[in-house]
DNA sequence: CACGGCAGAGCAAACGTTTGCACAAGGAGT
DNA sequence: ACTCCTTGTGCAAACGTTTGCTCTGCCGTG
């Protein structure tokens, strides 16, 4: 009953063609404020909406930028997206959420899906797992801007927003010197992450600046499991002279160490104190929280990543001048008061 | 450089008709084996891949579920989003996601986009701030499912997922009793909230059946937000008798509050105990979390709030039985290991 | 009076698919 | 030899917009 009301009923019913309508409706000045008012009339009283569909056939456009992490549940992704959805949606852009669980089968399916749908710009932080991006070459090839965002793997020319953790890493560590703490460990991610060698970088010179010893035995990997995490922990505790600090990997990661150190009998902030990436707010409700944390700022992030897309998209297609946007975060220090 | 292949360009090098290539590609078996594994051959050779956009418009359908929440990262929400997410895209479905923070007038906003965009489908939970849904039965009016969850407003003929929070309430405070705790206070939601009135009335079944008073002061009604929640509790700490408990909306609130009993010298779960509601992975790693926790699930509200949405797109358009489906979901009272 | 220009509006093609119907050729049944 | 299916394919319209071009008056200028 209910008939779809297109530009064409309001063209019939005003006695004049669809392209006057549509130009009416886009306020193209070419029409005479007359038959603009009774077209926009008409449509509201006929409560007209155009059809997106149809607009994004003729235009070659389908308004979509999609959004492909790890685990919308982690509270850094789901900032992300807080800051996405924000700015897209200002921009009449719909988001487009995809999760790779860290799968890197997945997200190659993900991308391949991304690539039949003709999305107009995809932000993608890779899955843990991924080693090999010929997928995301694909969707370059394709002519589908990527912005890549916090976890940014190598050698792939394409648009990146990322937070300097080399440099977090380093104040994280100096800032822990400062307080007096002489035997700090690393609590590292795992090895194929770019963020993994960035902060081992930044904790290393802060060391040496510091004429603190690099110890082997005080840096471990952790694949961000928590079981690993405790058994990585437990190693720590183990060694001769067991660590006073940890630079834990993410907030994640701290808590699970913490729950170690808890169950080994040690005071948190007083036997052993942390500090960590990412300051998830609930740490704030914690009796024992890290001292310290590196704020990345990830509403930020991923206002910049679709910045980037806007950027690209609405201005020329391409201008023959390919000029990949690299944005790097200024990270932060965030000391909690206890 | 790159020109778009379509299935013309397919057809226009096979020296065949648009219309067999596109029946080839669906595998039609009017087509010869002949022709269907050439076409296929092409399709693959060229990297051909069907535009979704002409496809939608000339179906009339978008394969667009769209998700409408106050808060992405809400943990009870990122955690809905993966249910449908999951379940979403193991069916072709793209997933768009929309936050109202909380805001009538940008859920308006949003459900009006949504109305133009034609989405096949809508999942929504409201923003506390919504009394009044005429923008839903306008999604209703365009043929548009939706399936309310979690926030279920009241009177809205639609498909509905939720979890039975009056019997979690009556459960969670059915236990407290049990504990022993004889002055049990409740620290609720917002009025509009539906859910705000479940957890009421099970609170009180459950007080009546356990012959324990209910009394006005032992229940405070907060808006969500960590301000005022702080200004209830301060209240009930002030009056003569305080409760030995309180069950609080939800494991924010409950943090929250534990945060103002601190600054108050109570020890939790000494001088005071909490029970909330949503079980908050982040809780575990507390010194003193909540005794326990209603969990509600929120992973299997998505996928069923999906397989609604799927059941009602995929099988015939209308059945001429509008049939709504109404979910109920069992909460579950998970006690906390002290 | 002729001509150029301009304002306002319409025609029709295009975007890439899908699909009802028509069509051709061949084989089978009468 | 005639019709009548069957099989495989093509024609063309449709989905709802947008937009380059054309067309018709009309006004002002020379």
């Amino acid at each position: 009953m209910k008939e779809t009301i297109t530009i064409k009923e309001i063209a019939r019913r005003l006695h004049i063609s669809p392209s006057t309508v549509s130009r009416a409706l886009q306020n193209n000045p070419r029409i005479s404020p007359a038959t603009r008012e009774a077209v926009h009339q008409m449509a509201g009283q006929l409560k007209y909406f155009p059809s997106t569909t149809a607009r994004n056939l003729r235009r070659g456009k389908t308004g979509v930028f999609a959004m492909v992490l790890p685990e919308i549940r982690e509270n850094f992704f789901s900032e992300v997206v807080n800051g996405v959805e924000e700015l897209a949606f200002g921009h009449q852009y719909t988001v487009a959420l995809y999760q790779s669980h860290d799968l890197f089968e997945r997200e190659r399916q993900i991308l391949s899906v991304l690539a039949a749908n003709q999305v107009d710009g995809v932000m993608l932080s890779v899955a843990k797992e991924s080693q090999q991006f010929d997928h995301i070459q694909n969707l370059l090839d394709r002519r589908i801007p990527v912005v890549l965002f916090d976890r940014i793997p190598p050698r792939i020319e394409t648009h990146q927003v990322g937070c300097d953790m080399e440099k977090g890493a380093y104040e994280a560590t100096k800032w822990l010197a400062s307080r007096g703490f002489r035997r700090i460990a690393l609590l590292n991610g795992p090895h194929p992450l770019v963020a993994s060698e960035d902060r081992y970088r930044g904790y290393v010179r802060a060391l040496l600046e510091e004429n603190l010893p690099v110890e082997n035995a005080l840096i471990k990997r952790v694949d961000l499991t928590p079981d690993d995490t405790a058994r990585q922990m437990a190693q720590l505790l183990s060694t001769p002279h067991r660590p006073d600090a940890v630079l834990a990997f993410n907030d994640y990661v701290a808590l699970d160490a913490m729950q170690v150190c808890r169950k080994q009998g040690l005071q948190i902030n007083a036997d052993i104190s942390f500090v960590s990436f990412a300051n998830l707010p609930l740490t704030a409700y914690m009796d024992h929280s890290p001292l310290a944390s590196v704020e990345q700022h990830p509403y930020q992030i991923g206002r910049t990543a679709v910045e980037i897309l806007l950027s690209v998209t609405e201005s020329g297609p391409d201008e023959s001048a390919p000029a990949f946007q690299r944005v790097m975060l200024e990270p932060e220090l965030v000391v909690r008061v206890e």
